[in-house]
DNA sequence: CGATGAGTTCAACACGTGATGAATTCCAAA
DNA sequence: TTTGGAATTCATCACGTGTTGAACTCATCG
């Protein structure tokens, strides 16, 4: 018959791999994360890597494919009194990101910012998982939709540059609590405050 | 006498091959802005630049130390009514990135990103040329001014990543009006709204 | 004129990278 | 026990990087 040979067995080594890719990416961004030292913190010879996933864009798209998925998050954030939504978001964003679950999340968000290819892919999620999917259904006009829900992703976004990228003290160590006290009635003010009428042409 | 040989003559050179630094800089980011790359732009020999800097970090450092200079900025940001502060803020921060002279700023924004040296130097400039120089003195009580201050950096940094990295639609090619009208009161909260009393411990 | 030294270029080194293909180990099916 | 094929490793390639030092050009000074 066909069936012969070795079976698959250890197949702890192909998710040690994704682990550690995971965690190289969120540390060091797409760039920086060389195959080396993935394989190194695996504990596997380089070439392994290249033998189960091919190139590195494909350990990428494997790293990222399994835990991204925001299925479960999303009705979390939709549900509840929509005036508490900013501060909701914020605490979901930071409760995601802290969690070893969140390793991949800001693998992605990492890479994004210092590569191009990286970037198309989270813009491209982003937009049409995230924005699109939830956060313009917080909001009530659907011409402004758009322009509000990218808004909020601005204030998301910030909070993650300053908070996990460049560390900004005291903002770096404060606690969810304080954070989204502080935050979350700005993202709620983006979601449903009167805006100028400039809001509605597209091109503003 | 020590005098002799060929006179400084051509240094348009010199200032060229800071532009160039510059503009590469400000679009890839320290680590893929390649000194070849410069050079490249410059229209001149890769050593020449080695030859005027000296190292890599050197040329980024020269390219930095000219225009970086918010001395005459600051002042514009204080004066003129304390409630349209933040109004104020987000039309400055865009005017000078968008102008020729924000090259240099976005190189090191954009740098910094990727880059843990650039990183440093972000973060230690931003910190003491603005934060605590600028932003701080639009607080009202100095108890909260680092938090408040970071925060306001939290909003900026987050505007910059998606209107110059990520390129987010349609935030990336809205007015300046409009994105003054939508970002500047929450800025303006992040300075004076009452906030919770968590806010006055630092490591909340 | 001839010497000096700045402006500029050329060729090369040492290194880290992603990737490839042959070689080796080793389990399970025949 | 033989053997096929998966798991794993080794050696190597081609490439781009920052950096270096020797060589060349040439305007100016003595």
């Amino acid at each position: 018959m066909k069936r012969s040979g070795r079976r698959p067995g250890n197949q702890d080594t192909r998710s040690s791999i994704l682990d550690a890719a995971r965690r190289t990416f969120a540390e060091k961004g797409y760039d920086k994360a060389s195959i080396r030292a993935i394989a190194g913190d695996a504990g596997v010879d380089p070439a392994l890597v290249h033998h189960y996933f091919g190139t590195k864009e494909k350990l990428f798209l494997a790293a990222m494919n399994a835990p991204i998925n925001p299925g479960e998050l999303i009705p979390q954030a939709l549900s509840g009194p929509r005036e508490q939504a900013g501060d909701r978001l914020i605490r979901l964003v930071l409760s995601v990101w802290d969690s070893p679950a969140g390793t991949a999340a800001l693998a992605m968000f990492r890479s994004a910012l210092s590569n191009e290819w990286t970037a198309r892919l989270l813009r491209e999620f982003v937009i049409t998982q995230i924005l699109r999917r939830a956060v313009a259904e917080l909001v009530l006009d659907p011409d402004e939709a758009p322009l509000r829900s990218t808004l909020v992703a601005t204030q998301i976004a910030g909070l993650m540059v300053a908070r996990y990228v460049l560390k900004l003290e005291p903002l770096a160590s404060a606690g969810i609590d304080t954070l989204a006290a502080a935050i979350g009635p700005n993202v709620q003010r983006f979601l449903d405050d009167p805006m100028p009428e400039v809001f509605k042409s597209p091109g503003a």
